[in-house]
DNA sequence: ACTGACTCGTAC
DNA sequence: GACGTACGAGTCAGTT
C-alpha cells in the first residue's frame, strides 16, 4: 500500500502568507514570511505523515477554461500581493532542494492538477491525501482511500476530511460539493450564489432533490421567494456549477516512482535555509522529520546560533600604530572598521584605545598612552580624515566625539552599522551591536558591560586585557556587519539616503552637540526659585482645601481624594483608573476651589521640574548646555533630544516661554532663528496634489484663512477668526489621522459639528482625502510607507486582527509620510547649511536644532551672510511644488528671537 | 536601592 | 478608544 501526500502550492503558500506577519524578512530585506509558513507545513507533513510518495502541484498563471466559462472568475480576488508573489519562486526552491517533484501544467491551476494526481492514484488504488486550503477540493474525498487534509487558517491549523467528514462540515457528500457551491455561492471564486441561499438552504436542497436537476424540477415546491430567487439564478447557477468540478484529465501522468522523495543534498538545503534565515529550530524539526537516513551521517549542521565572535588582538606600539595608519590613509579600499574602548559611559568619558579591523587579520589595538604619541595622533589623524578612506563604526558621532578627546578627527565615514540598521528597521527600539551580530550574522557578541567601575577596583591588568579583546571584537563584529547592512540598504533603495543626508548629518550633529548652546545660569536659578516658593505655597493650600495630608503628585493619592472623598464626579478613565489629567480637571473647574489650585499647581511643578531643575543640572563647566542628538531613535526619520530633551521647551504660555530666555549666544554675538513656515501642510500640499490647498498657499498671504474661505464657502475677507482657528485646527490634525473626536476635544464643540467641519474639509479639499487613502493602501500592500527620499518604515500593526490597532497603523502610515518627508527635508537643510559654514569658513555656529527650526549664534560681522546662507540652505532643500518658506529671527536670547 | 509600568505634560 | 513623534518627572509596586 502506498501512501500520497499531494499539496495545492497555490493554496498554501497563500495561507502561510496571510498566517505569519510581513515584518519577518531576512537582513537583506527579502520578505519570507510565506516561505517559511510554507515550509513549515512541509516539514509538520512529512513528519506526521511519513508518506511514500509526494508533489507539490503549482499554478500556471494563464488563462483557463474558467474564466473563458465564468467571466469574473476570481475578479473580486485581489491579486497575490507582491510580497507573496516575490517568495512564490522561493518555495519552488525550498521544495526542489527537499528533492520534492513539483508538478505545474500550462493552462491549469493546481488544484486540477491534484484532482489528476488524485484520480490516478484512485485506479491504483493508492491512498492518498490531498493537502490544501481550498474547500474547492472537498470534492475529490469521494473515495475511502483519499482524504483531503484542509488548512483552515495559520499554519498548524488543520483538519483532516474522509468523505463522511466532508459530509459533515458541508452537509453534502463530496460529489455534491460543486453544485453546492454553485448555489451558495463562492466569494473567494467569486462566484455569486442564490439571495437567500447558505451554506445550510443549499445542502439541504441538495439532499432532498437529489442534484441541481432535481431543485429545479421541484421549484414548486419552495417558498415563493426562495423559488423567486433560484429562478432567476438558474441559468448562473447551472453555468457556475460546470465551473467548480475540478478537472481530472490534465495531460499530466505520474508514476508512483515519480512521486518517490528524492534524496536531497544536505548542504544545498543547508545553504537555502541560512540564506533565507530560518533559523536552527526549523532545521531540527526537518532532520527529525526525516530521519537519520537523510540527515546523518553528512557533516552538515547549520551553525546556527553558536559560533562567538573572536578576535585576535595584535597590541600595536608607536612604531605599528604610526605603520598601521599609513597603511590605512595610501589603501583607501582596505576600510577598516574601528571600535573604541572607554573609560565609563560611552560618548561622554575618556577612551582606553581604539581597535581597528582590516581585513582578516588579526585586530589591531592602540591604547590612549600610544595614540596620544604626537606622530602617532598625527598619522591617525590623517588617516581618518582622509577624503579618500571610509572608516566604518558603530556609532560614529560617539567615536569622533571619543577621538577628538585624544586629539584625533574622524570625518572619514563609511558604514555606521547603528544608523544603518536604523535606516533598514527605523521600528527597533535600540540598534545594539550585539542584536545586529545575532540578526544579521547568526552570531553571538559578548555584551557591552556598563561602566568598569567596579571591575577596575579588583583586577587592573586583567581590565586592561578585557578592554583591549572587548573593542576588539567589536571592532571585528562592525567589519562582519558591513557587507549585510550595505546590501541591505542598496535593496531597498537606502543607499542614497544613507550616503547623501545621514552619513554627513552625523558630523553635523557632532559638531553642534559639541558647541553646546550657552544658558544664562543665573537667570535659570532665579526662575526656578520663584517657581519652588510658588509650588511650596500650592502644595499647602491644595492639602488644606483637601483636609488631608497626600502627595499631590501621586495621582491614586489625588484619586482618592476628588472622587472618593470630595466627591466630584470621574470625567474618564485610564487602566488603573479614574483620570485626573488636566482635561479632565478643567470640566470640573467651578464645582470645588481645589481644581484650579490642582490646575496651577501642576503647570508650575512641571516647569519647576522639567524646565528649572533639570535644565540646570545639565549646564556644563562652559556655562553651555550639550544635548544629544540622536539619530536612530524616532520611527518618522525625526531627530530625538536627550540630556537634557531640548525639544520640548516650553513655547505656549508667556510663563513657559520664559525658560527660552535662558538659552542666549555667547558674549557679544546673536542669535538667529530660522524655522520652515506650515512645512508638513506644504507638504500634505505637495503629495496630495490638492488644487485648492495649493491655491491657499499661492494666493493667501495667511494659509490659514485661505483654507478657511474656502472650508467654510466664505469670501477671504469675510473670514472669522473662530473659522479660522477651526481651519488650523483641521489643518494640524490633518497630519496625525485626527478624527471627529479628537477635533471635537480640541475645539472644544460637539462631535456632531467636528464631523460636519472635517466632512465639509474633504469636499472643499478631496485630493486631500484620496491621498490619505492612498497612503494608508499603499503602506497595508507592501508593508511599509516610504517618503519622497526612500526612507522607508514598516507598519506590520495594519495586517493585524484587532482593529482598534488596525486603526493606529492606519494613522501612523498617514503620518509617517508627512512627519518623514519633512525630517528628510530639515536635516538636508542642515547638512547644506553646515557645508556652506565649513565652505565659507565662517565663524558662526550651529547650536540647536527642533524638528523645523534651527538656532545659530552668529558673531556681528557674520549676520547678513550667515541670513542669506541659511535662507538659501533651507528654501533649497527640496522642491515642493508650493515652495517652502522660512521665517528668521534675530534675538538676544531664543525667546526674544520673534519674526 | 534598583527597575519597569503607569500617568501626566511639554514640544513640533 | 478617539492625534502622530519624541523625553522625562514622579509615583508605585515588585525585585534585589
Amino acid at each position: 500500500m502506498t501512501k500520497l501526500l499531494l499539496l495545492d502550492g497555490n493554496s498554501l503558500a497563500y495561507r502561510a502568507f496571510f498566517a505569519l506577519p510581513t515584518d519577518m524578512a531576512t537582513a537583506s530585506g527579502q520578505v519570507t514570511n510565506a516561505v517559511y509558513g510554507f515550509t513549515s507545513m512541509l516539514v509538520n507533513l512529512l513528519k506526521d505523515h511519513q508518506p511514500d510518495g509526494i508533489a507539490v502541484a503549482f499554478d500556471r498563471p494563464e488563462r483557463t477554461f474558467r474564466h473563458d466559462l465564468v467571466p469574473e472568475y476570481k475578479a473580486g480576488r485581489s491579486a497575490a500581493p507582491d510580497i507573496l508573489r516575490q517568495q512564490m519562486g522561493l518555495i519552488r526552491q525550498v521544495v526542489e532542494a527537499l528533492g520534492i517533484p513539483i508538478v505545474d501544467i500550462a493552462g491549469y491551476e493546481a488544484d486540477d492538477v491534484i484532482a489528476t494526481l488524485t484520480t490516478q492514484a484512485r485506479d491504483r488504488r493508492d491512498d492518498v491525501i490531498v493537502v490544501t486550503g481550498d474547500r474547492d477540493e472537498f470534492q475529490l474525498a469521494e473515495d475511502p482511500h483519499i482524504r483531503v487534509l484542509y488548512n483552515r487558517r495559520g499554519v498548524s491549523d488543520y483538519v483532516l476530511l474522509d468523505e463522511a467528514g466532508v459530509a459533515e462540515r458541508t452537509g453534502v457528500s463530496p460529489e455534491l460539493y460543486p453544485q453546492y457551491a454553485a448555489l451558495r455561492g463562492d466569494p473567494s471564486d467569486n462566484l455569486p450564489g442564490v439571495p437567500g441561499v447558505g451554506e445550510k438552504t443549499a445542502a439541504k436542497l441538495l439532499n432532498t432533490y437529489g442534484d441541481l436537476d432535481g431543485v429545479f424540477a421541484h421549484l414548486d415546491e419552495c417558498t415563493p421567494k426562495l423559488r423567486e430567487n433560484l429562478a432567476a439564478a438558474e441559468d448562473v447557477v447551472r453555468r457556475n456549477a460546470t465551473a467548480t468540478p475540478l478537472v481530472r484529465d490534465v495531460p499530466v501522468s505520474c508514476e508512483p516512482d515519480e512521486l518517490r522523495m528524492g534524496g536531497f543534498e544536505t548542504e544545498t538545503v543547508r545553504e537555502l535555509f541560512q540564506f533565507l534565515e530560518f533559523g536552527r529550530q526549523l532545521w531540527d524539526r526537518l532532520v527529525e522529520a526525516l530521519g537519520p537516513e537523510h540527515a546523518a551521517g553528512e557533516a552538515g549542521e547549520p551553525q546556527a546560533g553558536a559560533g562567538m565572535i573572536e578576535a585576535e588582538v595584535d597590541r600595536l606600539d608607536e612604531a605599528a600604530a604610526i605603520e598601521l595608519a599609513q597603511r590605512i590613509r595610501d589603501n583607501a579600499h582596505e576600510r577598516p572598521s574601528i571600535a573604541l574602548a572607554w573609560d565609563g559611559l560611552e560618548g561622554r568619558s575618556p577612551i582606553d584605545g581604539l581597535a581597528v579591523a582590516v581585513g582578516s587579520a588579526a585586530v589591531g589595538w592602540i591604547e590612549t598612552d600610544v595614540l596620544t604619541q604626537t606622530k602617532v595622533t598625527k598619522a591617525w589623524n590623517e588617516a581618518l580624515t582622509s577624503g579618500e578612506v571610509e572608516v566604518h563604526a558603530h556609532g560614529s558621532k560617539e567615536a569622533m566625539r571619543g577621538l577628538a578627546s585624544v586629539g584625533i578627527g574622524f570625518s572619514s565615514l563609511g558604514i555606521d552599522t547603528a544608523v544603518a540598521a536604523y535606516l533598514i528597521e527605523p521600528s527597533e527600539s535600540q540598534y545594539l551591536l550585539e542584536d545586529l551580530v545575532r540578526r544579521h550574522l547568526d552570531l553571538e557578541l559578548e555584551p557591552q558591560t556598563e561602566g568598569q567601575a567596579k571591575g577596575q577596583l579588583a583586577l587592573d591588568v586583567d581590565t586592561g586585557a578585557d578592554q583591549a579583546s572587548r573593542a576588539a571584537r567589536r571592532a571585528e563584529a562592525v567589519r562582519l556587519l558591513v557587507p549585510p547592512l550595505s546590501e541591505a540598504m542598496e535593496a531597498r533603495g537606502l543607499s542614497k539616503l544613507y550616503r547623501e543626508i545621514e552619513r554627513p548629518l552625523v558630523r553635523v550633529l557632532h559638531r553642534m552637540e559639541e558647541t553646546g548652546i550657552a544658558v544664562d545660569a543665573a537667570y535659570l536659578k532665579e526662575l526656578s526659585a520663584g517657581l519652588t516658593d510658588e509650588v511650596r505655597r500650592l502644595d499647602a493650600e491644595i492639602q488644606e482645601l483637601a483636609g488631608e495630608p497626600f502627595k499631590v503628585n501621586s495621582t491614586p493619592q489625588l484619586r482618592e481624594v476628588l472622587f472618593a472623598k470630595l466627591g466630584l464626579q470621574p470625567q474618564k478613565r485610564t487602566k488603573t483608573g479614574f483620570s485626573t489629567d488636566a482635561a479632565s480637571l478643567e470640566k470640573l473647574v467651578g464645582q470645588h476651589p481645589i481644581i484650579e489650585k490642582l490646575l496651577r499647581y501642576r503647570e508650575v511643578e512641571k516647569l519647576r521640574s522639567t524646565y528649572g531643575e533639570n535644565l540646570l543640572a545639565e549646564v556644563g563647566d562652559d556655562g553651555r548646555i550639550h544635548a544629544t542628538f540622536n539619530q536612530t531613535v524616532a520611527r518618522t526619520g525625526r531627530l530625538s533630544s536627550d540630556r537634557p530633551n531640548l525639544h520640548n521647551v516650553p513655547i505656549r504660555t508667556e510663563e513657559g516661554r520664559r525658560f527660552r530666555r535662558a538659552f542666549v549666544p555667547r558674549e557679544g554675538w546673536r542669535l538667529l532663528v530660522a524655522d520652515y513656515n506650515q512645512i508638513e501642510l506644504r507638504i500634505i500640499a505637495h503629495l496630495a496634489e490638492d488644487p485648492g490647498l495649493i491655491e491657499a498657499f499661492r494666493t493667501g498671504d495667511d494659509v490659514h484663512t485661505a483654507t478657511a474661505s474656502r472650508l467654510f464657502g466664505v469670501a477671504p475677507t469675510d473670514v472669522t477668526l473662530g473659522q479660522r482657528s477651526k481651519a488650523k485646527m483641521v489643518s494640524y490634525g490633518l497630519a496625525y489621522g485626527m478624527e471627529s473626536y479628537g477635533l471635537a476635544q480640541r475645539l472644544r464643540i460637539p462631535v456632531e459639528e467636528a464631523a460636519e467641519i472635517l466632512a465639509a474639509y474633504f469636499i472643499a479639499f478631496p485630493s486631500v482625502k484620496a491621498y490619505m487613502e492612498r497612503t494608508v493602501t499603499e503602506a497595508r500592500e507592501r508593508g511599509y510607507t516610504e517618503t519622497l527620499f526612500g526612507r522607508r518604515r514598516q507598519i506590520p500593526e495594519l495586517s493585524a486582527r484587532n482593529f482598534r490597532i488596525r486603526q493606529a497603523g492606519e494613522r501612523q502610515a498617514m503620518n509617517a509620510g508627512i512627519q518623514g518627508l519633512a525630517a528628510d527635508i530639515f536635516k538636508v537643510a542642515l547638512v547644506r547649511l553646515d557645508g556652506q559654514i565649513e565652505a565659507r569658513g565662517l565663524e558662526s555656529r550651529l547650536v540647536l536644532q527642533v524638528h523645523d527650526e534651527v538656532l545659530l549664534e552668529v558673531p556681528p560681522d557674520e549676520a547678513q551672510l550667515a541670513e542669506e546662507v541659511t535662507r538659501e540652505a533651507m528654501v533649497g532643500a527640496c522642491e515642493l511644488c508650493v515652495g517652502l518658506d522660512v521665517n528668521l529671527a534675530w534675538g538676544a536670547s531664543w525667546e526674544d528671537a520673534k519674526g
